[in-house]
DNA sequence: AATGAATGAGGATTCATTCAT
DNA sequence: TATGAATGAATCCTCATTCAT
């Protein structure tokens, strides 16, 4: 088939990825119980049943997803923060990744964010733990900063992951771009910093 | 209406009532999609069918009790700021009520912020638009405030507003009150103010 | 029936009497695990979903067909008996009904000796109650009867009912009829009382 | 395969036995139609697919096992039954090596009982006849008995047979040994030829 | 001798909803 | 105002089996 390739592709996991990519897709665009097993299994062209060969449950499609989303979104986070040193310019730099990762690049971040651990009660606490695992690196990064004693530390992450992840509930591609919208989160906090001189 | 029925009040749709209050708290609780009608009509006592005397479609159900919670919300909202001058402490008071009543007090209200109107994508429009009309208190709160230029009112309403919202998803109760939560977000976001001078 | 009556038919609860007639005919012919919802459904003309109206689920419908085959079995047991004072022939027409009614008479009672508690895990305390319950009154028959010291009574008893029960193994209509059959089966027996004297 | 491999004798269907043993074992715990595919493969560390490289379908796997447990169990019966001259001892000897058998000592003589012809239809006739086969022994051991001419031995044959098979359907290890039952049914019966002088 | 990947049919059950009474 | 009884479609999932590799 392949003309001269010998292994034309390495067709390995390529099913599952499709399958993951998809439920990632889906979920995100709808959520969690609104996605039923037929629609991820039409939307890669397979059988509802076939999806069973390499997911227990829709329960442990939704874990693997979770947790690739994590994956991802931590990775980018870490990769932007690296590149910077001073503590609001890493937050910052925090920020723009998250929300670039999560309005935009990753079905499989945003499935993080839309998707509630409470959604799918059998797998909440692993759900749960994900999450926070993700979640622990921005209180290193409200660690770091320079602040005058009364401003709470962990209200500001509160305030701060709050809002950057409600943004998915209004966020429409066109407008700000995700890059912008951090920028501006950061600007209106910045009083605080700027006051403390 | 009954023309010599000795039933001296009507007490009006008094079961209704009771399937909505009903409604708002299963919605709250497990959301839109996981609260079926049955799992209603049995909470009160009917069976499923008979839900259908008072609305027409669980949809309908949800846009009432929505309806209702951004009511509910909008009043004690307003009430609270009556109360108050200074811009700064009008928006206190706002979110203090805010948090509050989508924290604790009204089912109805917590069910405006749990439930997506995508979760409804017949009567998503109108969800929508029940959401945007409390949401707009918050522009003219925001808009009374004394800023430094470049803080952008716009992605402060959207910062303060999301993180109160998302806050649904970590509270617990027994930690801080609601009250105490708006306080020291807004105290966070007081370096603002404080620096201008 | 009723010639001239006014309201024809009861009409009360007569779907239900007729899915439970029909359960009862299909677990006994193909078993418990080799009849669907779907095929009890079809047989009685209804979708396999408008079952659960009357039953909660499948095994609820059996533990329903169970109780209803043991309160069967005992009421012609029960009858039999009453008729007899001597030991041996409250035995005989003990085993007389009992396999009159495990053969011939009831869809129900065959069900309790076809389908073993263990065929259905969650309910399996419950069928073996009822089928414990019935089988009580054996042990009353047979110790009432008058036999040499050395005959255990417990294995007679065990010896007889399995006996009893394993004939739906291989009776087939036309044959012996079941009376013939329980009554041969005592003969077999009664050289043991023959003996004593 | 291995050209110079030491590996000494060819072992023949290592694995085909594995699968049949684990089959037999899983059809006598939970009976035929409670056991997949998928549980004898997994038990025995293969794909379902797998399975179907040693046997054609699941109903020729049982067909396999239970001439397998005919064949034990006959076995095992006529080696005991030869030890014997008196048609009494024989018929003892035989009711022990069956209960052994069928409680205790053969997965594969145990489906025998437990699995009947009807829960495989495609295979009803083959298995009737496998079974019909065995029990023909009980025939002659009866036939040889010296008996009052007003017992029925085909009936003592199946009051027999069918309370020893029975028997698994109540019997708990840890109480009498299968052994034991044997007897005490024996005793039961003896009364017959006790009487006869 | 077995795997990896799927099929297609069917499993029990739940859903929002309808409608005669 | 409700009930009793059902519908029809959809839910997640399991089944025995197939077949190219």
């Amino acid at each position: 088939m392949a003309a001269h390739s010998t292994t034309p592709a390495p067709r390995q996991d390529n099913r599952r990825q499709q399958l993951l990519d998809t439920a990632a897709r889906l979920f995100r665009q709808h959520g969690y119980h609104a996605t039923s097993m037929r629609d991820i299994a039409s939307a890669v062209g397979m059988l509802p049943g076939s999806i069973y060969y390499h997911f227990a449950s829709k329960d442990e499609l939704l874990v693997t997803v979770y947790r690739e989303g994590v994956s991802r979104i931590a990775e980018r986070l870490d990769a932007a923060v690296a590149g910077k040193k001073e503590p609001w310019q890493q937050l910052e730099a925090a920020c723009i990744a998250h929300l670039q990762t999560v309005l935009d690049h990753s079905d499989y971040a945003q499935v993080v964010i839309r998707v509630l651990p409470d959604d799918a009660p059998a797998v909440r606490v692993r759900l749960a733990a994900l999450r926070d695992q993700y979640e622990e690196r921005f209180k290193d990064l409200v660690a770091a900063l320079d602040l005058p004693a009364y401003v709470d530390r962990h209200y500001l992450r509160l305030l701060l992951l709050g809002a950057l992840n409600w943004s998915q509930v209004w966020y429409r591609r066109g407008g700000d771009s995700p890059r912008t919208i951090a920028k501006r989160f950061l600007q209106v906090l910045h009083g605080i910093q700027a006051q403390q001189r």
